[in-house]
Formats: C-alpha cells, structure tokens, sequence
DNA sequence: CAATTTCATCGATTTTTTCGATTGAAATTT
DNA sequence: AAATTTCAATCGAAAAAATCGATGAAATTG
C-alpha cells in the first residue's frame, strides 16, 4: 500500500507550521483529521514520523526523510495540475519571468501594461536577478522564462532575440568638451566605470567596445546601475548606460553622449525551457516584449518628462 | 485539488497493459473502477489523458505528460515505503547485489549459501553486469551494491576492498614447457587472448602485467570466460584467469600456472551509494562477502572433484 | 451475421474520510 | 498551588469516496 498525497500534505503542513492546530488549519481540516491521518501514515509505514517523546512537533529522522521525499511527490503534482491548466488556456494563470536587473526597472514600465492588456488573465510574476541564476531558475523550473541580454551561452534552453539596444556614453556635465557624437576611442581617455562582476551588462560593455578590464576603473564596486551613476555624476569617471535606462530618465542631470556608427550595442532576447510553459506561446509572448520595449520609449519620454 | 496515486497508477497500468480490463486486474480492481478512476483523473485535470478517437487504448500528449510525472511519482512514493521496511529490519526484504561477469559465476555458489544462512529474512537479487553499467544503476537506485574489481574510478560512491585475488596463467596442456611457475617475462612468448573491451578485467590484467594493448592476440573477441577458455583450450594462446575463475573447473584440462612473486592481481570489493539501501549494514554485508569469497574455495574444490 | 471482446455507465454497497465533541496531559497564568 | 489555556489523541456519527456487479453500446472476430 502506497502513502496518501493527502497524509504528505499533512506532513508538510506539520513541519511547516509545528503545530497540529495551526496545520490544520492551513489545509482546511479540522486537528482531529489531521490528527488520525498522520497517525494513519505511520500505521502504514510502521514507523513514527513525528517524535513524541519531545513537546514540540519534531520529526524523527525518519520522517524528515518523508517529509523530503513527500515535497518532491507534491511538487510534481502540482506540476501536472498547472500543465493541465495551462493546456486549457495557455494565456491564463501564473506566468513567472526572470528580468536581468540592468534591463528590469527599465522595461517593466512597458511590460507590465502591455501584458495586462494583452493577456488579461495571466498573472505575471516578476524575478530580477542576474542572468547565471536565472538560467539556474529556468532549469529548476522556478520560473517560465528569462528576458537578458545576449550574448550569453545557453545550453539545453531556447532563445530569440526581441531587439538590439544601443549604448550610450554618460558622463557629469562640463566633463567632456560639448560634443553632438563620440567613438569608440574617446573612451580611452577616461576613466571608465563598470558595474561589478556577476553583471553581464559589464561584460557586454567591455565586449561591445573592445576592451580589456585593465581598462576599467575598478575601484568602486557598483551593484546596480543607479549607483554606478551616482559615481558617474559626481565626476569619477564615464559610462557605457544601455539605452532603455538612459531614456527612463536615469541620466537626467548628465551629459548623454551617442556614439557614431558602429555604435556598442547588446542584444535583449527571451530564453525558456523548450519544454516549458511558454513553449506553446513563445511566438506570442515575444511579440507582446517586443512591442512593451518600443511603446516603452514613450513611456520613458512621459517619465522623464515628469 | 491533487490527483490521487491510486489514479496515476491506474493509468500506468493501462499504458502498460493497453487494455482496461487487463489493467484493472493488475491492480487487483475490477475494470468499472479503473474506467471510474481514469474517468475521475481526466475530470480533475480538465483534459482527457487517454485518446477516445482511436480504438487502441492510447494516451493523448498531456497524457503521455501526466504519466511520465505520475511514474516518477509512484517510483519515489515506492522508495519511501520501501525505506520504512528496510527501517523495521536492515537484515530483511528485498537487497540488489550487482555482480561483474568474471566474478558473478564462481562468487555466486559461495555468496547465496553463506547469505541464505546469515540472512535468512532477506531476498537476494543478483544483477549480472559490466562494471560501467553496475555504478550506473547504482547511481539510478537500480541496484544496492556491486561486486566488482578495483582499482576503478568511482565518483560519489563508497567502496571497500575485500580481497585481492591473483591471476594464474592458463595455456593449453603441451604447449608450454612443463614448469611449475613462471615469470611475468614469459607471457611475451605467447599470444595472449584477453575479454573484449568493457570488461574490467581485460584492464586489470593489462595494467597487472605492465602488458600494452599491442601485445594481445586481438583477432578474437571473447565476450564471457568460457568462451576465452575455449580458446585457450584450442592452443590459440596463453590467458590470465583470476582465481576463483581458476578454481571453479572452469581451468580443468589446461595447465594452469602461477605467477612467481610478484604475482598480477585484482581487488574484489564492494561499493554502493553512502545514503542508500546497504548504508547502515554495510559492514555486517561485508563480513558476509569476505567468508563467502573464502569459503569458496571450498565449494569450488567440491565442484571441480564432481 | 452471430458471438465475442472491449470500454462506458449506473445503482447499490462497502470503505474511507472528515467532523464535532470530549478527554487527558502539559504549559501558562493567576 | 489552583485555575486556565493549549495541545494532541480519541471516539462515534455523518458525509464522501471507492469499488463492485450488472448492463449497454460499439467494435472486432469467427
């Protein structure tokens, strides 16, 4: 005989809440049924799961070895009910989307209008980390799908590229004798200041611009793009800023400076499990990105302008 | 609302079988209660899992889906009772012994007596593979332990030594000068026959004897010891025979003949997942494969007289 | 085309699950 | 130390479910 879902659901509600009573509760059954189902599972079992020589709700050893392996059974349950429920409107329900943090504060005031009008009935939860963990996140399934910036090796996953994004150079005003356009090589006469490692907005800057990390100012460690621009206005270096954060009005105050062509660039693009949620709504979704990115330089001039 | 186990595994049985009625009676039900509970799978999830179009008992896409997720889950809901028995008694119930093919046939009539005796409560399940794939179902929980000849790489896995076990030579009666040993030096005046790749023990021997690849008779490729026998029998050659490989009969009608100091060898041991199934009694099983692996000579000599 | 096999369906029955109330034991408060 | 509160276990009754046996419809076989 095989344990319930129902009696690991109880395990798992006991460990999280220790407490009979409380546990109960979050599963929506009275204690006494709680009760008698964990006492059924280790009738089955023929071994205690919960310790009672002790007050507190603790699970012996054995248990604990239930409870984990009991964790993964629901897990994979749920994933069957919500492939279920996807399968019957593939627009509907959660939708989990990792955003790179150099791309994220920038593009959301795009996103998040334009999914809500496309896909009313998607609930879109918003992850922000960097790109190595949220490649890790797609292969654990903790989310659907990545908006990042290539390139950038991914292996075993799908990924389209939604639009190019400039860089442009930023710098404190009256730093840089007023020119409309600057080159590539203009940046050697500065001090250019990068996000810490980890961030591949760095890598692709030093990349779009063939540099080498000597090149870099490597004494402030900046972890987000608004702290890199605080340095940069207060006069210690210049910047490579993409695009999108440079209209979202994060470079008020600073000199602007595009490059002529060729201009340093990176590429902004979706990635996904080719088994996963998008799969079926890939073509959709990336449409619907494409567009928030465009409609976002509205939306920036709207912000900016405020 | 979660599937039931009970439903998932009525529909694994019905991809097993192809038939409702055949599936219902492996589950011991009678075929309205598995047509009910596939029926009340399909109506939880909101999608049909088998295709009704066709005639065959076929499973849609989501079906095939549902039925992959519901094994893996029947599998891990297995272990977990499976572990609770081991728990009552680590001496009892079902214990999966992988052995190598140069060990399994002379090891066995001194392991399932010696075993049968110390461990009357336990089913012994002998899986009879190439190394390679013994420490791959050892990783899969296919199998509990192996027993198998060391040195070999084995990465995440724990392993004990047993016995080491010397090579003698075996060549056909007349060929060979009558001498009652002889030196490692010597087999260079022979063609030496050795097992196709993928049997540890053609390494072994290479590496025992410091031979090269070069220098062994190759035109053959003998899969299993008897075969190489054979071969040595019909005056193709010389071949290194372990031991017990020796002592079994299996060398009856040749000359078999041992090394001088140093004699070639190989390590029998035994090796197993450090969180798995042998874990608690590992030593005790150890104990158990020693006498065994010594007693033997014993029941060999009785064989070979027979 | 008759016989048989196969799956779906229905009502009856058994089994399981859940609840509400109660108890006893431990912890906390008075 | 007594009273109160909290907590888990237990019990009988009620509700829910799983299962069975019988029957029907469709397809397959002989």
């Amino acid at each position: 005989m095989l344990p319930k879902l129902r009696q690991l659901e109880y395990l798992n509600a006991l460990v999280e809440h220790r407490s009979f009573v409380r546990a109960a509760e979050a599963c929506f059954v009275t204690q006494s049924t709680l009760s008698a189902g964990i006492k059924e599972l280790e009738e089955l079992l023929g071994q205690p799961v919960i310790d009672r020589s002790i007050k507190k709700v603790t699970l012996t050893p054995f248990g604990q070895d239930v409870h984990k392996d009991g964790q993964a059974m629901l897990k994979q349950a749920g994933a069957i009910v919500e492939k279920a429920q996807i399968l019957k409107d593939p627009l509907a329900g959660p939708l989990r989307l990792g955003i790179i943090p150099t791309i994220a504060p920038y593009a959301l005031p795009g996103i998040l209008p334009v999914f809500e009008e496309l896909f009313p009935k998607m609930e879109l939860h918003i992850h922000e980390d960097l790109t190595a963990r949220l490649l890790e996140s797609l292969h654990n399934g903790e989310i659907d799908a990545a908006l990042m910036a290539f390139p950038y090796p991914v292996k075993n996953l799908q990924s389209a590229i939604i639009k190019k994004e400039r860089f442009v150079a930023a710098i404190a005003k009256g730093q840089m004798m007023a020119q409309k356009t600057m080159k590539l090589n203009d940046l050697k006469n500065h001090k250019v200041l990068l996000l810490e490692d980890g961030h591949c907005l760095r890598d692709h800057a030093l990349a779009a611009c063939a540099l080498s990390p000597k090149e870099t100012w490597q004494t402030f460690r900046a972890s987000s793009l608004p702290s890199l621009i605080e340095m940069v206005r207060h006069g210690y270096g210049i910047t490579l800023l993409p695009d999108m954060a440079a209209e979202s009005g994060l470079g008020n105050g600073l000199d602007l400076i595009p490059f002529e062509y060729p201009a340093p660039t990176r590429d902004i693009g979706l990635c996904w499990r080719p088994s996963g949620r998008i799969h079926a709504i890939s073509d959709t979704v990336m449409e619907a990105l494409s567009e928030s990115l465009s409609t976002h330089e509205a939306i920036a001039n709207r912000l900016k302008s405020a």
